[in-house]
DNA sequence: TAAATTGTTCATTTTTTCTTGAACGCGGGG
DNA sequence: CCCCGCGTTCAAGAAAAAATGAACAATTTA
């Protein structure tokens, strides 16, 4: 029932990683005992061995499985889902990039265009050309963003 | 003293941003006002113009120098410091990795050492075979990130 | 079909993080 | 030498984010 030490090790290693990410503890919990785990696990063993809510669990899971971070195995003769970690680092660097940073990139993007459009309206003294210009910069940094992304995904291989 | 549409516009930018990066919003406004103002400006018209407390624009500014994400510019006949924005975004992507990135991944790292030792001790059952397997998977990782994370700032030349 | 088991949702509480503002230190001028 | 302007620090308060737990579907099985 308790962890083992090996197990809040990896499970700690986990925890920061995921803060980094900008995701929630509990992500970490779930996916680092995943991860030491030869069996894979039912949403009340996650909840009973990390001293962790039923509705965290539910929550977190549901997240980890958009990301692909997880998968749910059916094992025979078990009403309930059994969980299991996904270790490839690619695939759970494109689930990641694919649920949390694209979304957030293409809104910048609908950010940038209504400001451009703003800057049509600016003047044409110093300060209306200098804005011009941060507005341009904007532009290249989105491009950048979009060219270098996706690469990073293909570099894993 | 009020902001102009823009103004609001690119502020906001960069406050969504930041988050994306897990930094506090104060650190958004301060550089998104500096990007989009033509001349230096010091801690007292950020404070102002922001509507924000002195305490938090010497924290944010102390955080972005860090970065390399904005330099303090000397203004002759003037005792404060004058700020600008830095814009060009290899250096900012280079300053958050520096500052950010690689001390959580050394780290990391210094973690996983720990972890590895913990690897020594595991039974040769089944169990300890597969969590010694992890625990390799967790070193390609970490070998794999300290490749590619640097060859990132490259990308953006 | 009733009862039991599993998992989800969401309002509330708890925890964490950010901001504030007052106290402090440092360096000039007067 | 003392005062004043500038900036930093840090304890306390405010705001934001995450965890809890109870209510509710859904699904099985008895």
């Amino acid at each position: 029932m308790g962890l083992t030490g090996l197990e809040v090790g990896v499970i700690d290693f986990f925890v920061s990683a995921v803060k980094v990410l900008g995701l929630p503890k509990s992500i970490g919990e779930i996916y680092g005992l995943l991860f030491v785990s030869p069996q894979s696990l039912p949403l009340d063993a996650l909840c009973q061995r990390l001293n962790m809510s039923k509705g965290s669990a539910s929550q977190g899971l549901k997240l980890l499985r958009a990301f692909g971070a997880v998968k749910a195995t059916y094992q025979p003769g078990d009403r309930r889902d059994h969980f299991t970690a996904e270790v490839e680092l690619k695939r759970l660097v494109a689930g990641f990039m694919r649920e949390q940073i694209q979304p957030r990139l293409s809104h910048g993007e609908e950010r940038l265009a209504q400001l451009l459009s703003l800057g049509g309206q600016l003047s044409d003294q110093a300060a209306g050309h200098f804005q011009r210009q941060r507005l341009q910069k904007l532009e290249r940094w989105s491009q950048r963003s979009r060219e270098v992304l996706p690469l990073l995904s293909g570099l894993l291989e």
